[in-house]
DNA sequence: CGTATGACGAGCC
DNA sequence: AGGCTCGCCATAC
């Protein structure tokens, strides 16, 4: 496979436990590229269709939803999220020492 | 092969 | 404290 970068990243998201949240930069982390947190969320905004990727429970460091939030996307991420337990802030913002995902394998 | 982009992160003003 | 800029890595063109 060509893009191994992003099926690792589909793999440590599919990795994510329901109710849990993880950041980029945990995730680019992982990979051993703790600077490529950019790598991996342009590996989700390119997140094609067909994958059990829970892309919805990853989020920035800020523990905000990126990506354009004016879409549908970001509402339906947030929904998602919500309805796995997870609290959103009046601004969006999700509590990441609570429900902060620490990658354990 | 070189340039430009991208749902980020951290640093600096 | 808040906002802005630069830097990083990997992929696409």
């Amino acid at each position: 496979m060509a893009a191994n970068f992003f099926e690792d990243v589909y793999r440590i998201v599919s990795m994510i436990p329901p109710g849990r949240v993880a950041t980029y930069g945990q995730i680019a982390a992982y990979l051993g590229n703790p600077r490529a947190a950019r790598t991996v969320g342009w590996a989700l905004s390119s997140l094609p269709a067909g994958r059990d990727v829970p892309w919805h429970r990853v989020i920035n460091s800020q523990g905000l939803i990126s990506g354009p939030c004016n879409t549908r996307r970001a509402n339906e991420q947030k929904a998602l999220l919500e309805e796995e337990g997870v609290a959103f802030d009046e601004v969006g913002c999700v509590d990441l020492g609570r429900y902060g995902w620490a990658i354990t394998l």
